[in-house]
DNA sequence: ACTCAACCTAAAGTTAGCTTTAAGTTGCAT
DNA sequence: ATGCAACTTAAAGCTAACTTTAGGTTGAGT
């Protein structure tokens, strides 16, 4: 496949696969000429790049994971890190929300005057909220 | 107060408040030759800056809310349209863990042969479960 | 054969939110 | 009066994940 059809069909810009590929994480079967030739399986490696994005891996993480080779073989154990760590983020952002609504629908005369509305700014503060710290090293596998 | 003490008292680096200072997010109120002298209610003033950044405004949105004046009043229909936002990104973090915890668990050979797991490299290929800003935060550097 | 859209590379630019650096100034303790 | 830690500024640097640009090459349709 050429890259523009691989553009198409995953929807990721042809200047971030010659990025992917530059980093390691994908790569293309060959040329025609100076142009890359990408196999069939690229569009899953394309999704479960994806994935790992939208799990909140950075692509270094994901480039180990998934390793360079054609099996991906992923971490059992990493995954329940990773949801664990979600869970966290999730509880936090709910923590917010509600803190938000409270905001939106209290009655006392300005935000500051809000107790609730205080404590969630001094959580804030406090970084007890801060989103995930996860820059744990994901193990080298295969 | 002197600048070190605000950021001892803050936990915001006196870098930060200069550079708080600059984008008129924060303001000096006066000098002592060069240095800066803050008022007492900078401190609530970061508390609700540490607030905004957690509920994933930028620095700019937060600007615009707080105003240049003493009283912030802010818009409740924002931090409803906020809250809400908020919870889209709960939902998608949820399915998320939800399917990282499946995947995880799951006793097909190879994830690529989970149907659940598949699912998931599908929705997160297709943007569907992409996120908000909010879900996006980097600290912590080097 | 000729055209040209689509490809190629290397390097620079982008964004956000800071931090670091370099060079200079000064309040305060001794 | 002196030393120096802590402040000051402007500008550059950093990170991540890309995108854009500039200049060059080429496969394929006519």
């Amino acid at each position: 496949m050429d890259i523009s059809i691989v553009a198409k069909r995953s929807g990721v810009p042809a200047s971030t696969l010659r990025y992917y590929e530059e980093k390691g994480l994908i790569r293309s079967v060959g040329r025609k000429g100076l142009r890359r030739l990408f196999a069939a399986d690229i569009l899953e490696r394309l999704a479960l790049i994806a994935l790992g994005r939208v799990a909140g891996f950075s692509l270094d993480e994901i480039s180990s994971i998934l390793g360079g080779g054609d099996n991906p073989n992923i971490d059992r154990e990493m995954l329940i890190t990773k949801a664990t760590e979600l869970d966290r983020t999730i509880q936090k952002l709910t923590d917010m929300r509600d803190g938000l609504q409270h905001a939106a629908a209290c009655t006392a005369p300005s935000h500051l005057e809000c107790p609730r509305f205080r404590r969630l700014m001094g959580l804030a503060a406090s970084g007890a909220i801060k989103g995930q710290p996860s820059n744990k090293r994901v193990k080298q596998s295969l």
